[in-house]
DNA sequence: CCTACCGATCGGTAGG
DNA sequence: CCTACCGATCGGTAGG
């Protein structure tokens, strides 16, 4: 009956990493403006002062959820994708990654961060400039897997790197808002062939199956 | 001081139509959901009630600023593609034209469309259906430009059409999010230069200029 | 964590 | 088009 030793957060701790799942999935949906504080309540049967005290105000709310989403992300998309060899491994096990835990639903309302991008975009304040912050970070990080493909020989040196995954977080980017727009997995395997394809023309060496194009 | 009989609209239509380019203004900002009545009202210097008049309901506002926005992006962006040949001029046309009016900032929050697309892609109910009819109507045309350059012989056939679209269009549609979120004209350098080699790898003849990468 | 409440704003209505 | 108002919900507070 007493608490287990080996508990390494407090059951404070779960619970508000708990809220903020929630609130990231329904942000996800709603958008990080359309979340309110009420309706999460709602959704997690609690009063709305109770959830309230958890963060003082709606706007480390949503700092704290956009946090708490990135989590999310790592462990669903950077990690699996850091797991293979550097270089092109790397970066094909990013896509896969990406498109798989868009498959799976990790959040309701698609990639969380694709709808903070969008929501975000033309705003300012702190929401805002975490968004831009968190998107130049994914930027860089792309674009260093990108880099080390290109240093490791497994891709062309006449391709800019940033150019080159402009490109490909481009096709990741309308999979994810054609996926849940149109409900339709075919949004993903236009995307999942937009960036095997346009991997394999930089390729340094083709393939064992070497088309080209379709 | 009678009114001209050549005016074709009334002053009311008129007004009806001023208060909707407003809306699409400030939803390209706050997002057609963000949207709220007393703000618009407040922005037009008018009573809240007074505007609700024009419209009977939100959703009714929504779905109108939607058509609003529709008649300025096909003015700015789909006419002037018209006026190029069909086949390859017209869809370099029609990508010089959506560049050209997010550098104009005709919306201040960027493309109305791609934050639509965005705000309403998780959602359902009317404003949703209806963003969901308007991007399947914008995809099958950028794909019917894509075919009649491909049966003018300007474009190979060993690209799939609905392929090749979506590639160019995730060009724009990125560059569009980074265009408004990092306030950066580069972000859509970056896109004119994705649209253009993705172009010209389709084309059928090299161009005078045959540079195929950077 | 709760109940009970605050002023502000929401979408919407009545009446003119 | 306006003033004046409705109930519901917003973010947030007081007090326990």
């Amino acid at each position: 009956m007493s608490t287990p030793t080996g508990t390494r957060r407090s059951d404070g701790a779960r619970t508000h990493e708990a809220i903020l799942e929630a609130s990231a999935r329904l942000a996800s949906v709603e958008g990080i403006n359309g979340l309110t504080i009420g309706r999460l309540a709602e959704e997690l049967g609690v009063s709305k002062s109770g959830l309230f005290a958890h963060f003082g105000s709606k706007e480390a709310l949503q700092l704290e959820t956009i946090e708490a989403a990135k989590e999310i992300f790592d462990r669903e998309v950077v990690r699996p994708a850091l797991e293979a060899p550097p270089g092109l491994p790397r970066l094909e096990a990013l896509f896969e990654a990406f498109f798989s835990y868009l498959e799976r639903g990790v959040f309701p309302g698609g990639c969380f961060f694709a709808g903070l991008l969008a929501d975000e975009d033309a705003r300012s304040g702190p929401v805002h400039d975490r968004a831009v912050h968190l998107e130049r970070e994914w930027i860089d990080f792309m674009e260093q897997l990108v880099r080390e493909a290109r240093e490791l020989g497994h891709i062309k040196k006449d391709d800019d790197v940033e150019q080159l995954t402009f490109e490909l977080y481009a096709y990741l980017e309308l999979a994810n808002y054609h996926f849940v727009l149109f409900r339709d997995p075919d949004a993903l395997e236009l995307g999942r062939v937009a960036a095997a394809e346009r991997l394999s023309r930089a390729l340094t060496e083709p393939r064992r199956s070497p088309t080209n194009h379709r």
